[in-house]
DNA sequence: CCGGCGATGTAACATTGTTACACCGGTCGG
DNA sequence: CCGACCGGTGTAACAATGTTACATCGCCGG
């Protein structure tokens, strides 16, 4: 019975086609594409078959329900997301070590605003993310306090690390998230977007305490 | 044939019941009703309808269908939302004017955690604002402009106002909507939210260009 | 060879948004 | 005073969606 969440439990399996892709990938796939192409209302159980090939029992089969593809998503999100970030970890001689990664955050975002969305809105409703999920993306976070904490010293922090990936986490998830919805209220620009993210990875140097 | 979205339309009309409360509004404060206590998810025509004592024909003849119900409760939203807003604006002798407009906003915003993701989030799926209902929202920002401009002389801010008002609302908003999702890596904490609001007002004055 | 088990498809069911249509009550022109 | 119109209302139907039951197929172990 697959009703796991980690695609690694079939990359060994026999259940696949000829070219070596199985039936819950081609799926989780099919429901990205139509997530990114046509939005959070179009991801029916449906047309994810349809495209994926296959019947509407596969997404039972393989996730259990819509909800489980969805955390799929979730979980497919922060992977990619958290990859995105790492890759622009400041390593230890850069002058502005935090503001890349900022900017490698809005980078990802709006590249993907409709899985950002699942990710961190409530684009699909009903739907709660299971303890395993929100692990991974806690997880992901961690992440951007060991960055955090690796420039306090660069940077002449004070404060705890975590409360200060946290301020930066949350401006920079403002920005974006004001940027995505479509109330930005003072039209989009990457000049300003530069500056608020540049000037938050400044406050954290001292004028917060 | 009642399409419009000011409720003003009706309020000299006859087409009230005995207690002088008409349709319309019965309808949008059981809307309410729902999605505070039970969420966007339960928050069907048929649950609303039957909550306003109804059939479901009267959320189409007074709100065109579920998608101008949804806009509604976007527009109520706002208006309240500026009100809590406005009643917070600085004074002019406020020495630390902009944090209490921030303070407001948290508690607003936490206080109507599911029609805050309504108005910013993309809780319902497929309803995009219209162009009336993003004015108002504007108009909420024009609000916030205005009391940082005012705010700028005490504060010897530099930059426009816009800007520095679109900082601080960016800035807010992603604290706040961190904070409503389940999301909230670090834990939720009234006293972190103090200091990362103020200190964000505080960004305001002169490390931010 | 065959028995079991998992994956798959077909078809049905409950729910939801929506629409068609008939009814009812007030309003206004004659 | 009367009848036609018109807007609000309810019932019932329809299409779409998430979900489930059940039969079928194919593979693997005995």
């Amino acid at each position: 019975m697959p009703r796991g969440l980690s695609s690694a439990d079939h990359e060994t399996d026999a259940n696949q086609t000829a070219s070596g892709t199985d039936m819950r990938s081609v799926l989780l796939t099919a429901a990205l594409s139509i997530l990114g192409e046509q939005g959070a209302g179009a991801m029916t159980v449906r047309s994810v078959a349809t495209t994926a090939g296959c019947s509407t029992t596969g997404v039972y089969t393989w996730f259990g329900g819509k909800a489980g593809l969805v955390e799929a998503i979730f979980i497919d999100g922060f992977q990619n997301f958290g990859e995105a970030i790492r890759a622009a970890a400041p390593d230890g001689t850069d002058a502005k070590p935090l503001s890349g990664m900022a900017l490698a955050y809005r980078l990802w975002a709006l590249a993907n605003p409709t899985q950002y969305l699942v990710m961190f809105g409530a684009a699909v409703p009903d739907y709660q993310p299971s303890d395993e999920a929100i692990a991974i993306a806690i997880a992901t976070f961690e992440d951007l306090v060991v960055a955090t904490r690796a420039s306090m010293d660069v940077l002449n922090l004070d404060g705890t690390a975590r409360d200060i990936a946290h301020h930066l986490w949350a401006g920079i998830h403002g920005y974006v998230s004001l940027e995505l919805s479509k109330m930005d209220m003072a039209g989009n620009d990457d000049e300003r977007a530069d500056r608020f993210l540049i000037g938050l990875a400044r406050l954290m140097r001292g004028c917060m305490r």
